[in-house]
DNA sequence: TCCTTAAATGTTATGTTGTAACAACAAAAG
DNA sequence: CTTTTGTTGTTACAACATAACATTTAAGGA
């Protein structure tokens, strides 16, 4: 399985959400996602747009980009890390597996990222370590700076 | 006990400990840490300079808030928080418990952060689920998304 | 088809956050 | 008292993010 061809296959699915969702992806919003898909890693607005430029002739200012990364966040197809600042495709798109609770290791060196998919009794352990201090997590996503395999530690 | 005899007792305690760590807590450093514990919430080195100005009429410009939030980090004295690109003195300082790994409830609505203590069986299920797909955690530090009591939902 | 409306993108400007480089000053060591 | 080191001041700039408005494109109704 080439890069290019399950980059197609999640593309066509991300056109299909994107209908069913009564939305549009547009030319432009599937050249951010092919640029995202395509970098295979975490990159900021800025980053993303000089990608799709220089990588793949995609002409894009970063007020775009801004703009349609946040359609795409909407729709579940990139996930905002906010430990980064930086974007990332969602790896599930082209299988079916639905996603419960979003987890990343955020490779600090080269910016790779895993989707992983912790047991959950960890979130529910979490949970209440914040009930007793009278906190409630605002967000199901769990964000770790790590090192990857191909990173010297 | 009140805001300012607590605040004096972990500002003694700091200074006594970078005089055991070979350093020292100058004048400047002293009110950066005095305008984090008297906000009693995580803030930017910008706000932090804001709000020494005006609240305790402490002049200190951004830039040396930001030089003195790294020399306080690296004495322990306060935290980073990656997720919220703010700071917060630590908790720790005025009680003799040393903390093991630091785990952060930072509420996103009112920057109130909250300093626990999971279960070392979280961390350690979390570092297992992280090996499995050649990662390993870089910093042993959790930071949650989360909403306070005091917060509407 | 043509007109109207709404959605998406382009464009410019500006605000915010973070860092780099060097000057000035103060404290400690010899 | 001088040298050295550490701390703070100052200026400039790079990176990140958003606001406001113009232009274009798509969609729906007469």
């Amino acid at each position: 399985m080439t890069r290019i061809s399950s980059t197609n296959i999640a593309l066509e699915r991300a056109e299909k959400h994107c209908i069913e969702q009564g939305s549009k992806l547009t030319d432009k919003r599937r050249q951010v996602l092919d640029g995202l898909f395509a970098s295979e890693k975490a990159l900021s607005a800025y980053e993303l747009s000089d990608f799709c430029r220089t990588e793949l002739g995609y002409n894009i200012l970063p007020m775009s980009v801004y703009r349609i990364l946040e359609f795409l966040e909407e729709q579940n197809l990139v996930h905002r890390l906010n430990l980064a600042n930086k974007y990332v495709a969602c790896s599930h798109i082209a299988c079916e597996h639905e996603h419960s609770s979003p987890q990343f290791l955020i490779c600090t060196s080269c910016h790779r990222v895993e989707e992983v998919s912790l047991p959950s009794s960890v979130m529910s352990s979490i949970e209440g370590g914040a009930k007793n201090v009278g906190y409630h997590l605002a967000r199901n996503q769990l964000e770790l700076e790590c090192i990857c395999s191909d990173c010297p530690a």
